[in-house]
DNA sequence: TTTATAAAGGAGTATATACACATAATTATG
DNA sequence: CATAATTATGTGTATATACTCCTTTATAAA
């Protein structure tokens, strides 16, 4: 009789606040944000950052591993990667198999690493301090998780 | 003496594969895909539902509140709004201070939202089944405590 | 060995994202 | 009230993302 003791009009199908995919992207915004901003003193962003970082690890290495790797589209990467060839950071040449096209960093890529370092790592401690090493390390579980059960099919 | 006691000669800088921002990142695409891909017959993605789910429960309201309430930036925002207006998801009209706008879902966004809903709940449950109930909320919890110490400036 | 299939990649198109700068309208200040 | 500061938004530019379709090359099948 009063709607003081009802719930609110709010339909069931409306309690997506709880939608994985909407809380991920909307907390990759904010973070992103957060990197990219301690790292442009370097004129990279995270994403530029994070490649050089693989292809330092994993280099040289054909396009679609490196995409596979990274949980990242082919056409994405090679995307970025032509951005990348551009300024220097990276070297894409044929492989043997002459259609695969092999990816290095270069060593303006390596000085610009050198140099992005201790900036990401201002926002890798930012966040590590705020949120502890242990919720951390549980936060990327999580996350490899979560790559896992989108990627079943 | 030998290498075989040696830790492998990747040096400290590294160790990013621990990087907040880069793991969120590649796990954003992976659950982005997933969500996309149930999404497809309803013809919009998850950063739409997401937006049309929001403006049911908030709307209308101007762009530069909603913009804040999804962390997401004002121009995004209105290009991402420009879209759905086209599509006739959304209605964007003069607010009363004649430089605000103001965003209304529509009954098409409505009726859009009703067909996509057990679309996004296919993918919501994939996850949740997978993950289990409280470790989603966990998982939730720190996305909002990522999202506060990266705008904490 | 010819042909069919598969694999690697590029190009076209479209959405998502945000920074820097400019404009219009409102509010605060004198 | 006139001017200065603030606020809301739009535009230009650039990167990030991925799907579809197409070409080239390699491998498997006949």
């Amino acid at each position: 009789m009063s709607d003081v003791t009802e719930s609110p009009k709010i339909p069931d199908f409306l309690c997506c606040v709880d939608c994985v995919g909407f809380n991920l992207r909307k907390a990759t915004r904010a973070v992103t944000q957060l990197y990219d901003e301690m790292l442009r003193p370097a004129g990279i962003r995270v994403t530029q950052y994070s490649l050089l970082v693989v292809l330092k690890i994993v280099g040289p290495v054909l396009v679609t591993d490196l995409a596979e790797k990274i949980v990242m589209d082919r056409t994405t990467l090679s995307r970025n990667l032509e951005l990348m060839e551009k300024q220097g950071l990276v070297n894409v040449v044929p492989g043997e198999d002459r259609r695969t096209r092999c990816v290095t960093i270069t060593e303006s890529g390596s000085a610009v690493l050198l140099e992005a370092y201790p900036l990401w790592q201002h926002a890798q401690d930012k966040i590590r301090e705020s949120m502890g090493e242990e919720r951390l390390q549980a936060l990327m579980a999580d996350l490899s998780a979560l790559i896992d059960v989108s990627q079943a099919r």
